[in-house]
RNA sequence: GGAGAGGUGGCCGAGCGGUUUAAGGCAGCUGCCUGCUAAGCAGUUGUGGGGGCAACCUCACCUCGGGUUCGAAUCCCGACCUCUCCGCCA
């Protein structure tokens, strides 16, 4: 959410925003329902001031039993209708007001690129060296049928099309990774380890800004109005809703692992076989509420949490800036770490590090109390994957696969995979 | 799933139609007193909007949204949340 008093200050900087990012709210609109308001506030408030004072009046009048109370009931009941006939115009104002508001996405950040799709985004940086084979290198999808660590095929039986079946060492593959983020994370980069609900309301997609736009690409539980989590970000965030926090907590770190549900609505046909897109997958997930001061820093930090993941484990990966096309609605700015895919022979997005200034702050009601006192500020929030599974494992069987099959696992994950060195085929 | 109770300021807690611009207490801040501290006394303390150069003025806010009324923290309806008991259950 933006700050109305921000939009009327800059106006051409909203209308740019949008422009660059190709969407479209009816910025003039807002403004004159903004001015109309404005207009019939001051009208309805001195209104209400006559009202309370006359109403004073009676309630004096009506303990001294004086006769008068009644006929000067009479003299404003009229008077009364009529301003809250008033009332009811200024609702319905903001009303419509806040539904354009809501669709108002963050300003870009003036580092963001502007652009029109991917083509558009900027490499940052890259690390490490796509692998060399000695043979036709095979796709992940190829690799774990012969392993038989992950079944595509039955799943469908349970639960359709666009789900994995992972088995034997596919799964203690799955949770060693997991397992692996997290305790680089909480012991090395200080985050608080957090084990959230999956399932959230309404409100908290409204408060990080999935909401209104993205509702066809949620799993919804229709009977209660709840939704299936499409990533940690929502549940984390939401912590410190409606909260003021103190100047001395912060920043706060949080890191979670869950599973994240997509619908992928619209995506059907695309890239339908493998890992590479479904609608479960697991993430790893970084949280960081700070001050608007230091978000900057904060997000190369984060950035920097995500990136040691994929050091850690040898694998090759670039950074990206993203255009003003790509950017999430929420977001002022944002690096995807794209990690390379030996076997589809491209660079696939494993994390989006962000940061949301204090949009999803407004949103949510998230403030602090700055030092030394004063008006209270809202925070600004960040997050990251760090990073998302599925992805990474494709990436991670198609980098260590060997021309006997087997796929080898680096070090720094062996102690989590109970000693193994290598997952065989059998 | 059934029955009941409740949501009041930073916290506890009264108020249940008209000096409530929310009593009282705790905590915080500022004075006074005191060699210092404690105690005591006095004052003060929220959020958001609008107006003014300013001291200041004004409107709203007792979980949220509707309604009744000249007037609502207080009455009615609906949501959300919390708690207790019964049933079911890993």
């Amino acid at each position: 959410m933006l700050d109305i008093k921000f939009i009327r200050e800059n106006v051409e900087v909203v209308k740019k925003s949008l422009r660059d990012r190709g969407m479209k709210v009816d910025i003039d609109k807002l403004l004159v329902l903004d001015e109309e308001k404005k207009k019939l506030l001051l009208q309805v408030e001195e209104q209400r001031r006559q009202r309370n004072l006359i109403s004073e009046e009676v309630g004096k009048l009506k303990q001294a039993s004086a006769p008068d109370a009644d006929k000067k009931i009479a003299e404003i009941r009229v008077a009364s209708q009529e301003f809250k006939e008033l009332e009811n115009n200024i609702k319905e104002i903001v009303r419509e007001q806040e539904e354009l508001a809501i669709l108002i996405p963050n300003i870009p950040h003036q580092s963001v690129p502007v652009g029109d799709g991917s083509e558009d985004n900027v490499e940052v940086r890259s690390w490490g060296e796509p692998p060399r084979f000695d043979f036709a290198p095979r796709s992940h999808y190829e690799i774990a049928k012969s392993l038989k660590i992950i079944d595509f095929e039955r799943v469908a039986k349970i639960s359709g099309s666009g789900f994995a079946l992972y088995y034997g060492l596919g799964a203690k593959l799955e949770r060693a990774l997991i397992n692996f983020m997290l305790d680089l994370h909480t012991t090395k980069h200080n985050y608080i380890e957090v084990s959230p609900p999956f399932i959230v309301k309404r409100g908290c997609l409204t408060g990080t800004g999935q909401l209104p736009l993205l509702e066809d690409d949620m799993y919804i539980c229709e009977k209660d109005d709840l939704f299936l989590i499409p990533t940690a970000e929502v549940p984390l965030t939401n912590i410190h809703v409606g909260e003021v926090l103190s100047d001395s907590e912060l920043p706060l770190y949080y890191c979670a692992y869950t599973p994240c549900f997509r619908r992928e609505a619209g995506s059907y046909g695309k890239e339908t076989k493998g890992l590479i897109r479904i609608h479960q997958f697991d993430k790893i997930e970084l949280v960081k509420f700070v001050k608007p001061e230091t978000s900057e820093d904060e997000l190369e930090l984060l950035l920097k949490d995500a990136e040691e993941v994929l050091q850690l484990l040898g694998l090759h990966y670039r950074v990206v800036r993203l255009c003003t096309a790509e950017l999430s609605f929420a977001a002022s700015r944002c690096y995807d770490i794209e990690v390379w895919a030996a076997g589809e022979g491209r660079y696939l997005e494993v994390s989006s590090c962000s940061s949301f200034s204090d949009f999803q702050a407004m949103r949510a009601g998230i403030r602090y109390r700055p030092e030394g006192g004063g008006k209270l500020k809202y925070v600004h929030t960040l997050n990251g994957s760090g990073v998302a599974l599925a992805r990474m494992v494709v990436a991670f069987l198609e980098t260590y696969q060997q021309a006997d099959g087997s796929v080898t696992i680096p070090e720094p994950l062996r102690t989590y995979m109970g000693g193994a060195d290598k997952i065989l085929e059998g």
